[in-house]
DNA sequence: TGAATTTCTTAAAGTAGTTCAATTTTTTGC
DNA sequence: GCAAAAAATTGAACTACTTTAAGAAATTCA
């Protein structure tokens, strides 16, 4: 059930029978219909979603009412409001699948005592993070020198099964642009 | 000399006394004049840089040449290319002072031999980078739901000392906007 | 101190992307 | 398998921001 969990993490640290066999009692399963939420903004987030099957999205809501996706979490990513979950404090996110998904949940409640019998956990996540805070050092550089279009053509270039996977209008959301104008693009490469 | 580092560090982990005359000792000190350079793009980021005073910025170099300013390190933050960092490959990144700064410098050479010495430091830099990672997602929520115009004013908000500090055109780069157009925003406001 | 360089401002013309509204296409659920 | 809902497209008007260019102000350093 979280083969795909233990890879990941054997990845980067190493972990003996006994950890892993710990790793797995605690952790949680959890199936999410398309739709279902996984977080609430206003809510704490009081887990980590390691995304097993599936797709989640996070976003948070815009004064507008319009939502604004942050991230995508496909299989073997993270998902989780850090600050939110560290500080047991409201999260401006939502976290919803976009399609039925399978998580593994590692609760805040149990973290401490987690990190305490598995140190090396404490080097797998420094290590995760180290890396998605790189991604997203990236992206931010990205977004700055590409135009909308460009952006858009570069990630259906590295994602091309992924952007038949969620409907347009979110993928809009999360390259900042609008459905109309990916519309436009779309026409344009068509011809 | 290196005060401010382990007070930063002991925020988030304690040390013991032979701890922290290990960690002074494998730190190497650098006093940085103004337009020095601690990286240039095409070198591997050997080491992590850690702002006592000053400041500095991290930047690509756009095709059209032009600087795009990825983030500022001010006292107190770690500056480095994680991913040069750990596969010990070419970075794509300059890290510049912008005013005379003193660093406190941890070689990628020492770095996993200080870590099974100090095994904590896993922690602290798991909870440093899974903080940075967690601004660094939120200023890209923010970065899609602000106008540029919106992004100024907040950040001129927020950082009214900072914004004096470096010159306008930096803070325009960081901001993804023209220096013309900030100079627009400025004499609107100053009607 | 004063000449050279760097930084900032102003204004006009141009453009990438948005907004709005109406229509078509695709997907969903009973 | 069909009605209803959700998603995608099209086009026209609009706007936030850029580009270019030239001059003014501030900073640097010999």
């Amino acid at each position: 059930m979280y083969e795909d969990l233990l890879n990941h993490i054997e990845k980067y640290i190493r972990l003996n029978d006994a950890e892993r066999q710990l790793l797995v009692s605690v952790m949680r399963y959890e199936k999410v219909p398309k739709k279902g939420f996984l977080l609430k903004s206003g809510k704490v987030c009081s887990s980590r979603f390691f995304v097993l099957s599936g797709c989640l999205r996070q976003y948070i809501i815009k004064e507008n009412e319009v939502e604004q996706i942050i991230q995508f979490g496909l299989p073997g990513w993270w998902i989780c409001d850090h600050h939110s979950f560290e500080n047991n404090q409201p999260s401006e996110y939502c976290v919803q699948a976009t399609e039925v998904s399978e998580v593994a949940i590692l609760d805040a409640a149990i973290q401490e005592d987690l990190f305490s019998k598995i140190p090396s956990l404490e080097r797998y996540f420094r290590l995760i993070f180290q890396r998605a805070y790189d991604a997203s050092l990236t992206r931010i550089g990205l977004e700055y020198c590409m135009s909308g279009e460009e952006r858009y053509h570069q990630f259906a270039k590295n994602f091309p099964d992924f952007v038949q996977r969620v409907p347009q209008y979110m993928l809009a959301s999360f390259l900042g642009l609008t459905p109309e104008f990916i519309s436009i693009i779309r026409a344009k490469k068509g011809k």
